[in-house]
RNA sequence: CGGGACGUGGCGCAGCCUGGUAGCGCACGCGCUUUGGGAGCGCGGGGUCGCGAGUUCGAAUCUCGCCGUCCCGACCA
C-alpha cells in the first residue's frame, strides 16, 4: 500500500485536552478521532489495529469451541424488565414512533438467554458457548482518557451455556486459557485477578488487567505471583503491633485530638494500636446510623462498606454524630454507645485482636485498653483497604498495589438470567431445569489503548507485530528507482503474507521517519541514496538500536528473519 | 451528580483584564530550490471568535442564559 492514497493525518501536537499518553499518541498517530463525549472513530490506521485485535480473539475463541453469531444492539425493554436490569442507571434507553421502550445494550445476557430459552431443549443440547463482537453503549456519567472509558464501544461478549456448576467451572476454564493466549499475542502485560461479582452475585470472576498508569482500576499483587486481586475485594495479612498487657478499659484526656496522627502523638503511642470511628448513614430506607471500625493505620474501602450494607451510603455529619453518640466526631468509638442508638456496629476483621485506644464518646477523652468481645461487639466484616507492603494470604509475600486498566473479564453468572427468561433444558430424568450460564467480556479497544499505554517511547508508538497496521514501513526517497525498488520488496513480501507500507510521500525524509516512529511499525526499511551508491537498503527495527546495510537483493529474506525474530 | 477549568482557521496558542471589526507557529495550496531524521525563500487560501439574548455608537473582549469539552471526586450489574 503507498501511503500517498492512505488517510494518514499525524499531529506534531497532541490536542490539548489529551492527558493519557494513549490519548495522545493514538489521536497524534492518526489511528482515532473524537466524535464527541466518550464517542471515537477508528480512523483506517486504527480499524487495521483493532482489526488484527479482533481477528486474534476470533482465532482463539473458535479454538475453544465458540460459536460466533451476531446480535442486534437495541433491544425490547421488556426483556431488561424481566431480568430486573431496566433500573440501571447507565442503561441508554429510548422510545420508538408508537413509544414502546427499547433500550441500546450494554452487554447481551439478556438477548442469551432469550435465545437459549427458545432453542435449547435438552441436555443433549449442551453444553454451549455463543459469542459476538458487537458494539455495547453505556450512558458513562464520565468517559475519559481517550479511548479507554468510553460511551460506546466495541466488545466481545462471550457466554457459555452448561448443565450445572461443573459444567460452569469447564467453560470458565477453557475462556482462562484463551484470554491467557489472546492477551499474550496481543502483547501485553497482564495479570489474571480476582474480582468482585457486584451486586448481582454470582460464583466467582476474574478480570484481566493490564497495568498503565492511565487505568482506573488498582489491584494488590504478590510478590511470588501466587494472590492477585482487585483491591475492591483484596485481602491481606497486615503487620501485628506490639499491644499493651491488657487491662480494663481506663478514660484518658486528650483535649483538641481529633485525627489518628494527633492521638497518636499525644499518647506516644502506635497508630496501628488505635481504632479508628467511621460513621456513616446508609441510603436505604431503614435509615439510621452505622459505625464502622477500622484500625487507626487503616483505611476503609467504600466498595467493601457498601457491600456490608448491602446498600450504598453517606458520611454522617457533625450534628448526626453529635446527636447519637453526644461527643464530637474526633471521640468517637464502640464502648458505651447506647441500646437502640445505632443501626449496627461494623467492626473489621482485623480488630478482632489485641487491645485498642479507642474514643470515649466523651469529647476530648480516649478509652485505653480497649478490646473486640469483652469491650464492645459488632457484625465482624472485611472492610479495610488493602495496602502495599502487606502479606499475601497465601505465603506471606509482599504485596504491592499497581494502577491497572481492565481489559477482559470472566464471570460465573449461575442461573439467575435463565430463571428470569425460563431457560430451561430436559435433564435425563425428564425434569426442567435452570441452565448454567457464564459471561465473558474483552474490550478489543481497550486492548489497543493499553499496549499504546504500555509500548512507547519518546518518539511514539511500538506496536506488536501481531496487531501493528503494518509490519513493514518502507520509506523510499529520492523518487523514481527507490520507488520501483520499495514497490518491489514490498510485493514479494506481501507473498508471505506481510503488510507493507511503502511511504512515497512528496515529504522531506525527516518527516517521513518522525511519522513512522510516531506510528510505530515494527520494522523499518529505508530505500534511498545507498541504493545508486552500493545496492543496498537499511533495514531496522522501531525501538531497535542501528540500521543494517544489506543488499537489496538480499533484502526480502532478510526482513522476513527479522519478522520470524521479533519478539511478541 | 458535586467541585474546577476551558471553548478564537485542521492542531497548538496569543488577543479578553483596560470594547474600536482578529494575530502567531505548525499544517494546507502554488512557484523555485532542497531530498537519509520534523528543509529554505516567495506568493496565497482558510476563522458565524461555541450558541442566544443584553449593555454600548461599536462586543472575541463587559453582563446574563444555554450548549459543548476536559480534569478531580462520586458512579461504574
Amino acid at each position: 500500500m503507498r501511503a500517498s492514497g492512505l488517510l494518514l493525518p499525524t499531529l506534531r501536537d497532541a490536542p490539548g485536552d489529551a492527558v493519557a499518553t494513549s490519548h495522545q499518541l493514538l489521536v497524534r498517530g492518526g489511528f482515532v478521532r473524537q466524535v464527541g463525549a466518550g464517542l471515537w472513530s477508528y480512523l483506517p490506521l486504527g480499524f487495521k489495529v483493532l482489526q488484527r485485535t479482533m481477528a486474534i480473539i476470533r482465532e482463539e475463541m473458535d479454538a475453544i469451541g465458540a460459536q460466533e453469531m451476531l446480535m442486534p444492539v437495541m433491544h425490547p425493554a421488556e426483556l431488561w424488565r424481566q431480568t430486573g436490569r431496566y433500573d440501571i442507571t447507565a442503561l441508554f434507553k429510548l422510545k420508538d414512533r408508537v413509544g414502546r421502550d427499547l433500550v441500546l445494550a450494554m452487554t447481551h445476557e439478556e438477548v442469551i438467554a432469550f435465545h437459549a430459552a427458545a432453542e435449547v431443549r435438552s441436555y443433549r443440547d449442551l453444553p454451549q458457548i455463543w459469542y459476538h463482537i458487537q458494539t455495547k453503549e453505556r450512558d458513562e456519567p464520565r468517559p475519559q482518557a481517550g479511548v479507554l472509558r468510553t460511551r460506546e464501544f466495541i466488545m466481545k461478549d462471550a457466554y457459555t451455556l452448561d448443565r450445572d456448576r461443573d459444567g460452569l467451572d469447564e467453560g470458565y476454564a477453557k475462556h482462562e486459557v484463551a484470554y491467557d493466549r489472546i492477551f499474550t499475542r496481543a502483547g501485553l502485560e497482564f495479570w489474571k485477578v480476582e474480582s468482585d461479582t457486584g451486586m448481582m452475585g454470582g460464583f466467582g470472576a476474574h478480570e484481566y488487567m493490564a497495568p498503565c498508569p492511565a487505568g482506573e482500576d488498582r489491584v494488590a499483587l504478590c510478590q511470588n505471583g501466587d494472590y492477585a486481586a482487585n483491591v475492591e475485594l483484596a485481602v491481606s495479612v497486615p503487620d501485628r503491633p506490639a499491644f499493651p498487657p491488657s487491662q480494663a478499659p481506663a478514660e484518658v484526656e486528650t483535649p483538641g485530638v481529633a485525627t489518628i496522627e494527633a492521638l497518636a502523638g499525644y499518647l506516644g503511642i502506635d497508630a496501628r494500636t488505635t481504632m479508628k470511628a467511621v460513621i456513616v448513614v446508609p441510603e436505604d430506607a431503614r435509615g439510621g446510623l452505622v459505625l464502622a471500625l477500622v484500625r487507626g493505620d487503616h483505611r476503609v474501602h467504600e466498595l467493601k462498606l457498601t457491600k456490608a450494607l448491602g446498600t450504598s451510603f453517606r458520611p454522617a455529619t457533625p450534628e448526626e454524630i453529635r446527636d447519637t453518640f453526644g461527643a464530637d466526631p474526633g471521640s468517637i468509638g464502640a464502648v458505651g454507645v447506647g441500646d437502640g442508638a445505632l443501626r449496627e456496629v461494623l467492626v473489621d476483621d482485623v480488630l478482632t485482636d489485641g487491645a485498642y485506644v479507642a474514643g470515649a464518646n466523651r469529647t476530648g477523652h480516649h478509652l485505653v485498653g480497649v478490646e473486640h468481645g469483652r469491650d464492645f461487639t459488632g457484625r465482624v466484616v472485611d472492610i479495610r483497604h488493602v495496602e502495599a507492603d502487606e502479606r499475601c494470604v497465601v505465603c506471606g509475600g509482599a504485596l504491592r498495589i499497581e494502577t491497572a486498566i481492565e481489559v477482559g473479564n470472566i464471570f460465573k453468572l449461575g442461573t439467575r438470567y435463565a430463571e428470569a427468561l425460563g431457560a430451561t433444558y430436559q435433564d435425563e430424568n425428564g425434569r426442567e431445569q435452570p441452565i448454567w450460564m457464564g459471561s465473558y467480556g474483552i474490550g478489543p479497544a481497550r486492548i489497543l489503548a493499553s499496549i499504546a499505554e504500555q509500548r512507547h517511547d519518546q518518539h511514539g508508538l511500538l506496536w506488536p507485530l501481531a496487531v501493528a497496521p503494518f509490519d513493514v514501513w518502507i520509506t523510499a526517497i529520492g523518487g523514481g528507482e527507490a520507488l520501483d525498488e520499495a514497490d518491489r520488496i514490498e510485493e514479494e513480501l506481501a507473498r508471505d503474507g506481510l503488510k507493507v507500507l511503502v511511504d512515497d510521500r512528496a515529504l522531506s525524509p525527516g518527516v517521513r521517519f518522525a511519522d513512522a516512529d510516531l506510528i510505530g511499525v515494527p520494522i523499518r526499511v529505508t530505500v534511498g541514496k545507498r541504493l545508486a551508491k552500493d545496492g543496498t537498503v537499511g533495514v531496522k527495527l522501531r525501538g531497535g538500536d542501528g540500521e543494517q546495510s544489506v543488499p537489496a537483493g538480499d533484502a526480502v529474506r532478510h526482513i522476513l528473519g527479522v519478522a520470524d525474530g521479533v519478539p511478541v
